[in-house]
DNA sequence: GCAAGGTC
């Protein structure tokens, strides 16, 4: 029933590929005729269309996403044309850039002609403000253009011919959010680019880092939150203190197999009650099966695939970058292969004809007779997808759109990438996988214990998805009230470890989770960190601050601003929905936001030096630049013991704290942190006549007489070669200056010491690998220095005889103590060597000497573990020790690490030197 | 020489 005259109606998709379906889909691919327009890509489809009962020529062309940027006004684009806080208001006009005019040129002549103006552009705020791009590009050639506004959410024939007899208005509102977002990020992204990188590229040598490459220390609202999350975490790992924790192990060997069974408890910290609880155990050891649970477990296939999705696999299954996963899918996308890669979608729309995209992959070699599985009813294997919970309402999720065994040309990335999409969708149409796990739990001295096997049963997805797994595991028959003695019985214990370095995989969730980013633009965040220096990536895909990344966000940090957190970008997209939602005006939301950041941008520019002190933690002063040299150089002290190669200096941080520091550095992180307590220090010219290797010259320093204990002088001429007590004594009362030690932020602990023992050298005995607060050296007295030398060893077991072996323990509580140790595999003999001349347990040797810390209790250093709340009741290692007692510790038990349990003896034959669970007269 | 967002 189309009537009367024909108008001319000109319809914009977003991108060509939209502009194609919707012809194809509105035409009903009759009497669709193509042609190009000045733009090689954006072609132009015409056909002949009824909307309700008008009947139309309908031209379908496309843009390219945006067809317009933001920018300055050309008085202000060059970098030394103005103050950068000009930047906050400097006028700014949207335009057609060169590469974008071929289009802006067919809008204009199509609109010339057209009667309507109908907009196919994505269903979201962006799309939105592309719309009113194309609006202003077409109505200033055409006045009279009717606007209309083509609402779909796929692009399947249902919707998009609903949406074409259902036209409304573009929403100004959503484009107005976009307009602000814009505006904010060029102003604030400009000014902060410009005036950090105006600070700092030339004040310090940061070429090395750079590869000499004239660079950009850029600053954006997206890419510097990124960042943010790559430096918290390695901070988090620096700051991570190694604890100590405890648990029971019990396995059982029978006929039918060898079964390990964990503790309930799991892990405890406390040293003291896990050997209470295994001293239960092993007094009365018979386990008992108290139950058997078998039961039946699913291992679900991951939703349908999103771009997220797609870029964290990738990296995880090939160690792809995002960005290259991209551009990878963008080839497939484009040869028609797969369907559009850049979707938040995870949930297929019921209209999708899933089988038929299973159909196309039944011919494959590798994983055709899967799909064939999946298509017979008879193998039940097929389930309806469930989704994920996201859906951009533009795109479908990822999957496959065209069957390949793979095509000459393409890369091997180009045949992982499209076997990863099918394998994945074949996946989410499958059954979950199907395992029987059972449980068995034990029962010793009231202490429960569990294992558990599990076998498979059905692997259904699991068959064509091969990246991920499900191990099967067996354990022997139990049955509930069996009893039987355990073969080993055993206190082990572990230490907490750090988290890892974020991968790419982590990252993308981090930017996820918190909302930076877009699916199509995440990749292109962490591609600007690599570019900027500012991390880099290992072969894992793990990121690690550069100097110069952990610098910046360092100087940020110490101005106590949040902008290196996704905190900003949170504040700007709760009032772009504000604005996007008509509850607040574009104009008001883009005032307070940029006010709010000029005013931080001044605040910053006022604390600077903040920014400039940070850099100096890491890098020189370039020449002239006009720094303290006394600062970036300093005064000789004594050659590098850990590089051999650089001079260390002594030199003040920018909070005032002395230290002595490698010139290697950033090479060689080599520091010793001096007491926080000095006023001056000054190297002189006398050298210490101990220290070796020489010389050393000797630091006059004067402390803050009332940081300092009474006892102690103001003045003192010290030595940080190692022989110096006092200067020991003060570093442990006082604590140091250490910015690391002070810092401990971006966790959830506190103060706590960042120095990594791996690179920083003990004040006392120049070894790498501990801190002068564990310095064996210094924990122990002289004499049994004197023993270690002349490889004495005037202990024998108590045991058996034999003479004991001189060990240093490695734990975290007594890192670096000594002890001796039977040598035999039989005994358990152990006694701590500070212990042995309190007549503790040895037998010949006179004690010289107390711990000489004993003077200084560690725990009046702030950057120690003390203050830190733990809450878990564990002193430190020596603190312990003397509250247990001296003089009263007889020969101790040793666990499997080597740590002394108790005074108690084995209950089947009184031995001292074993417990039970491996007495040799046991059932004898 | 600056941002982030579309997309080719």
């Amino acid at each position: 029933m189309s009537g009367g005259r024909s108008i001319t109606v000109l319809n914009v998709a977003e991108k060509p590929s939209v502009a194609k379906s919707v012809a194809t889909i509105l035409s009903r691919n009759q009497g669709l005729r193509v042609r190009d327009g000045r733009s090689r890509y954006n072609k132009i489809f015409e056909f002949n269309y009824a909307i309700r009962g008008q009947s139309c020529n309908m031209i379908v062309t496309s843009v390219t996403g945006h067809l317009m940027e933001l920018a300055f006004e050309e008085r202000y684009r060059k970098w030394h044309s103005c103050d950068p806080v000009q930047l906050f208001h400097a006028p700014v006009h949207k335009f057609v850039p060169e590469d974008k005019l071929d289009i802006k040129r067919t809008l204009e002549q199509e609109s010339r002609r057209a009667q309507w103006l109908v907009l196919w552009l994505d269903c979201d705020r962006e799309g939105e403000n592309i719309a009113f791009e194309v609006v202003e590009v077409c109505t200033a050639v055409n006045h009279h253009l009717n606007i209309k506004r083509a609402h779909f959410s796929a692009l399947i024939e249902r919707d998009i011919h609903d949406a074409v007899q259902n036209l409304v208005q573009p929403n100004k509102w959503f484009a107005d959010a976009v307009d602000a977002r814009q505006e904010i990020d060029l102003r604030i992204g400009a000014s902060f680019t410009r005036f950090q990188t105006l600070l700092l590229k030339d004040a310090f040598n940061i070429d090395s880092v750079t590869d000499d490459r004239n660079i950009v220390l850029s600053y954006g609202p997206c890419q510097f939150p990124t960042l943010g999350f790559v430096v918290e975490r390695y901070w988090e790992i620096q700051s991570h203190e190694p604890e100590e924790f405890w648990t029971i192990n019990c396995s059982h060997n029978s006929d039918d197999g060898i079964s390990t069974f964990s503790w309930t408890r799991g892990n405890l910290f406390d040293y003291t009650c896990a050997v209470v609880f295994y001293e239960m155990c092993v007094q009365e050891s018979t386990a008992t099966v108290v139950n058997v649970r078998r039961q039946e477990t699913l291992k679900y296939p991951p939703h349908p695939l999103n771009t997220i999705e797609l870029e964290k696999r990738a990296s995880r299954y090939f160690r792809m970058s995002s960005e290259h996963t991209m551009k990878v899918a963008e080839d497939l996308y484009q040869a028609g292969f797969i369907s559009y890669p850049r979707t938040e979608t995870d949930c297929f729309s019921q209209r999708t004809d899933l089988h038929g995209i299973v159909r196309e992959q039944q011919e494959h070699q590798i994983w055709g007779a899967y799909a064939q599985r999946l298509l017979d009813p008879e193998s039940r294997l097929w389930r309806n997808p469930s989704g994920g919970g996201h859906d951009d309402k533009a795109h479908p999720p990822i999957h496959p759109t065209k069957f390949s065994a793979g095509e000459r040309g393409w890369s091997q990335d180009h045949h992982r990438l499209y076997e990863l999409v099918v394998r994945h969708f074949l996946a989410c149409v499958s059954q979950p996988a199907v395992g029987a796990v059972t449980t068995v739990e034990i029962d010793i001295a009231g202490e429960l214990f569990s294992t558990s096997g599990r076998m498979i049963l059905a692997r259904n997805y699991l068959d064509v998805y091969r990246f991920e797994s499900w191990g099967g595991s067996t354990i022997p028959t139990y049955v509930s009230g069996q009893q039987f003695v355990p073969t080993t019985l055993t206190l082990d214990s572990g230490v907490t470890r750090p988290p890892p370095l974020l991968s790419e995989a982590d990252l993308l969730s981090c930017m996820d989770k918190e909302g930076i980013g877009t699916d199509a633009t995440m990749h292109d965040h962490i591609k600007k960190l690599l570019d900027r220096f500012y991390a880099t990536k290992d072969a894992n895909t793990r990121f690690t601050p550069t100097n110069l990344g952990e610098a910046l966000v360092m100087g940020y940090d110490d101005m106590g601003y949040n902008l290196w957190k996704p905190n900003l970008r949170a504040i700007m997209e709760h009032e772009m929905k504000a604005v996007s939602e008509g509850t607040k005006r574009k104009d008001e939301v883009l005032a307070s936001c940029l006010q709010q950041m000029k005013t931080c941008f001044l605040d910053a520019r006022v604390n600077k030096q903040k920014l400039l002190e940070a850099m100096e933690v890491f890098f020189e002063r370039s020449n002239g630049s006009g720094g303290d040299e006394n600062r970036a150089v300093g005064e000789v002290v004594q050659l590098c013991g850990l590089c051999q190669d650089s001079d260390m200096v002594l030199k003040r941080n920018r909070d005032g704290n002395y230290m002595v520091g490698c010139l290697g550095f950033p090479q060689c992180r080599n520091v010793v942190w001096l007491p926080g307590s000095i006023a001056e220090a000054t190297v002189t010219s006398d050298r210490c006549t101990l220290c070796t290797p020489g010389p050393v010259y000797l630091i006059q320093f004067k402390f803050r007489q009332l940081e300092i204990p009474p006892n102690y002088n103001a003045n003192h001429l010290g030595c940080v070669g190692g022989c110096d007590d006092i200067l020991r004594q003060l570093t442990e009362i006082c604590g140091t200056g250490s910015r690391v030690s002070a810092r401990g932020r971006g966790t959830s602990s506190s103060n706590v010491q960042r120095d990594n023992p791996g690179q920083s050298v003990c004040i006392f005995c120049q070894q790498v690998g501990h801190s002068s607060n564990d310095c064996p050296s210094q924990s122990v007295g002289s004499r049994s220095a004197q023993r270690r030398q002349s490889g004495e060893s005037s202990v024998s077991c108590s045991s058996c005889g034999s003479p004991c072996v001189l060990r240093t323990a490695n734990t975290a509580n007594n890192r670096g103590r000594k002890f001796y140790k039977c040598q035999s595999q039989e005994c358990n003999f152990f006694v701590w060597e500070d212990n042995v001349d309190n007549g503790n347990g040895g037998n010949s040797v006179q004690r010289s000497n107390v711990r000489s810390s004993g003077s200084a209790p560690s725990n009046l250093n702030p950057g120690q573990n003390t203050g830190r709340g733990r809450g878990r009741g564990r002193g430190r290692g020596r603190d312990r020790d003397r509250d247990r007692g001296q003089g009263q510790i007889a020969a101790t038990f040793v666990s499997a690490t080597g740590e002394p349990i108790s005074d108690r003896r084995c209950f089947v034959c009184g031995d001292p030197s074993h417990f039970a669970n491996v007495c040799p007269n046991r059932g004898a």
